[in-house]
DNA sequence: GGCAGATATTTTAGGTTTAAACTATCTCCC
DNA sequence: GGGAGATAGTTTAAACCTAAAATATCTGCC
């Protein structure tokens, strides 16, 4: 998938353009190569999606307060079109329930008893696919790895839309 | 996004099963972040989007000898239901053009005069992007940021969906 | 009190993805 | 030659995503 590196490297240290754009090629196709085989596992022994198991990971993580639609909305990285989609099929299927709140603005949802108990059984096997998925990885690269990302997420963030833009 | 960690951690060596799925949860994340900021880009600046600019990619590398549908399908990470969508409407705009082949089961595809202009100018952006979200990571961090994708992307390959299924 | 602007959510229109069923073509082997 | 099964691609139905417009409610200021 990776074309042989035929330029030769530049001399001393000048930042190579092309360095960035290896390390998010990677990042990409790992990422993928991930969620296709969660997706799966997901559906086949769950019959459910991701974006599902995301919602309900979020609640569960909120307890009994419930979350406003906004805030996972943040939390998943997704709209909040998306996220109203999500919450009516999750409402349909008894998983989750609406909280009155005093702004009457906002819709605070939370996992029904059944939503706890599916998530659970759900958390559990995933978290068994993520072990295996990642097994080769030694505790201390697993270590290295998080912190890199972090870094990384760090300066993806301080990266604004304007700036890009330039 | 992240919660404070609350549990302590377990004394010695014993493999945490939490670290794979924080390492995940890191992953993916950054992946979406980049796409998020990527995808906007390519909409305002070149009215298109990432899987067809990663569509064209593939093209281009592969020179003048162009590519079967398939091919383009394993290289994306997609089925090729989805490439069949993406390719007839590169076709429409006259980014790509068919070629015709010995088997008339394959439909090889290669970029059009100006489908290259296009990439060119978009492949250029797109480095320029890439480069500024993650300029923070110094060169021997984003070195090691590599490796270490390396491995995680090797320790996915060796896992089988069989394996996964347990 | 009441209106202007901010905020939370839903709706809409269009594009993407997938898995599975289907069509077309090829290859192998009798 | 002629079928059985493999392979390449397309179509279809359902889920999800986005951006933008629309709706509902709140907040602050006159």
């Amino acid at each position: 998938m990776e074309p042989a590196l035929s330029l030769p490297d530049k001399l001393g240290g000048a930042p190579d353009g092309k360095r960035s754009l290896r390390v998010w090629l990677r990042l990409l196709t790992c990422a993928s190569m991930v969620e296709r085989r969660i997706a799966a596992r997901f559906r086949d022994d769950f019959e459910t999606t991701l974006p599902r198991f995301d919602f309900l990971s979020a609640l569960d993580r909120a307890g009994p307060e419930g979350l406003p639609l906004g805030e996972v909305s943040r939390m998943l990285l997704v709209t909040n079109g998306a996220v109203t989609g999500l919450a009516s099929g999750l409402k349909a299927d008894g998983l989750i329930e609406t909280l009155d709140s005093a702004d009457r603005r906002v819709r605070r949802v939370r996992l029904t008893a059944l939503g706890r108990d599916r998530f659970a059984a759900m958390a559990r096997a995933h978290e068994g696919w993520i072990e295996a998925l990642f097994a080769d990885l030694a505790d201390s690269e697993a270590e290295q790895l998080m912190i890199l990302l972090d870094r990384t997420k760090r300066s993806l963030q301080r990266t604004t839309p304007e700036e890009l833009a330039g």
